[in-house]
DNA sequence: CTGAAAGCGCTTACAG
DNA sequence: CTGAAAGCGCTTACAG
């Protein structure tokens, strides 16, 4: 077992100064060629590699992103771990990322955890409780010792950071005016309760589509469901009781749960009940009909935020205080499959 | 913008030496109640918190773990690295992920990243390119160094470490005895090609259990996939050809890809030809109809994983050189689904 | 051209 | 009970 060599070591093989390898290797023109190839060969032999944390400590930079989701086994959040990853990478940043699995302290935690010198900086995504609780003095913190946020679809207007969201309202809107367009007067929507944000967006989304075609809101056909795990009931309800002639969905579970509900009473999709949902996800791909989705594209979202971040995180060194932050649009757009016919 | 304070300030602010702030900070029993509690009651004012980087140069150790798989967007590894995530919060570590996508330079590169200083071990999942030109001279070298390495998932022989994996000859093996018991006489196989580990291992299953049955292999209904977006056209070939009665998948997507051939094709899954895919994700959970599946618990695997890493980690602080290598396994078993008959 | 010193933020053996 | 010193592994301004 060759333990890692330090600069120390190979002063001390090769009878300089640690200041003189350190610079030698750094080909500092200070020191004499003959040296420098000395020091470098002996390096090269030995696999000399700086240490990461001994730079971090002296530099105050530690180059990794600190990545704060809900959950990572969720095709979507996956998608924008990869996203980000990808733009980090070419630009020398690694990244550390912890799960609030939805509850806040956990959140907390980890964001006190990492803020401790671990990252430079952060992107995240709000868990559900955070939004419940709209406590937000953590990130705030965080910002106020002058390290750079940037969230993503689940974000808040109580904090003043970077972001890089969707239109949720106006994606909702779209597909709620598609499906009018298509001649349906009674859809349905299955949404989340309201403190998730980007479904309280995409609710308002269809409400405002329903009233610009002067079709009436009618909240037997709206469900919001908590739990998700639970969903099945409150849809089967509604689609029993009411019978909507098409229903949007405000994520891929709901939109792939109403059509398997659908079909168990015998409805066919899209001949009988047309479905839309979102985030364009293997479910929507790979289920049977394949669904109709607005597209959300994770990568291109991660990798936004993180460029978002790293720009920051670079320009702090000349200026600082330039706190003009930006909210990024990414633009979606409907995807269109089986479980909507095509007229 | 407050800065974090450092033991520096606090010595500072309260004319005392850096060493007292420590000590007192620690509890030592060196220090005076009296101090003591004028230095905690000032820290605590000020959010004092040990710099990260700092602790990590002083004890030679980051209390965080490096992930390296090949894919973050495949539910199975998503999920692999939520029970990593799990595990090692709990026991106070973090978790940097870097992806290789599949490729072998990008697999060098990051795990010599994280090598220099960034980690204290690995959790790891060969790339495919790994795989196949069988060099693991990165991973050799990192254990050399002393830093422990766990494989899952993709493992391999050359490499002497911890590993964590299926028995995915055994559990193939068995999805296929089902088959052959439910009476299918020409099961067909759907697989990777031989140089992705676990995709021979299932295939060697399969070959297995048909032998066992006195069944013949019949290389036409055998299936090896390379490229895993472009595998409709081989499927459909052999199915329209050679007309099996059941399939064996070795993944969710050859299973979904197939299903959706075969209905395509006007064939009922399972009346006219059964399906069992691997690996119990997303897709075998909501697909039309649901999947037959073995079932690959990622989570545990993940816990598993971190929890022999962490173990040896904590452990080689005390005896050295205890080089006993496990192989951990974790039980599988077929989950019965709509894509074949309950006979 | 080379090296001693200071410093990043911390801990701990040692002196007083 | 308190503090100066050394050290983790590195860089860089400064002296020689």
């Amino acid at each position: 077992m060759k333990r890692k060599v330090t600069l120390k070591q190979i002063a001390k093989e090769l009878d300089v100064s640690i200041s003189t390898v350190s610079k030698a290797l750094r080909n500092s023109i200070e020191i004499s060629e003959d040296t420098r190839q000395k020091v470098q060969a002996f390096a090269k032999l030995y696999n000399y590699k700086p240490n990461n944390i001994a730079l971090s400590l002296k530099n105050k930079k530690t180059k990794t992103i600190g990545i704060i989701i809900p959950e990572i086994v969720h095709h979507f959040f996956a998608t924008v771990i990869s996203g980000i990853e990808q733009v980090a990478n070419e630009n020398g940043y690694n990244v550390i990322v912890c799960l609030s699995d939805e509850s806040f302290d956990k959140e907390v935690i980890n964001m006190e955890m990492l803020a401790n010198g671990s990252t430079d900086g952060f992107i995240m995504s709000l868990s559900k409780e955070t939004q419940q609780k709209k406590d937000f003095h953590h990130i705030q913190e965080v910002i106020n010792q002058g390290m750079p946020v940037v969230m993503f679809d689940r974000v808040t207007n109580d904090v003043l950071c970077d972001k890089v969201i969707i239109d949720d309202q106006l994606a909702a809107y779209d597909a709620v005016d598609f499906l009018v367009r298509q001649g349906f007067k009674n859809i349905g929507l299955v949404t989340t309760v309201d403190y998730v944000s980007v479904g309280k967006l995409r609710t308002e989304g269809y409400v405002n589509a329903l009233n610009d075609h002067d079709l009436p809101i009618n909240d037997n056909i709206i469900v919001k469901i908590e739990d998700i795990d639970n969903c099945a009931a409150k849809i089967e309800a509604m689609l029993q009781n009411n019978k909507p002639d098409a229903i949007f969905a405000v994520n891929e579970l709901f939109a792939v749960t109403t059509i398997k509900l659908a079909n168990k009473m015998g409805l066919k999709v899209p001949e009988d009940i047309s479905v839309i949902g979102f985030t364009d996800g293997i479910i929507s791909q790979f289920s049977t009909p394949t669904i109709t989705t607005v597209s959300q594209n994770g990568i291109k979202m991660g990798g936004r935020a993180a460029k978002m971040l790293i720009e920051r995180l670079e320009m702090e060194e000349e200026e600082d205080g330039n706190e003009q932050y930006r909210t990024e649009l990414i633009d979606t757009h409907l995807v269109h499959r089986e479980s909507t016919s095509t007229l």
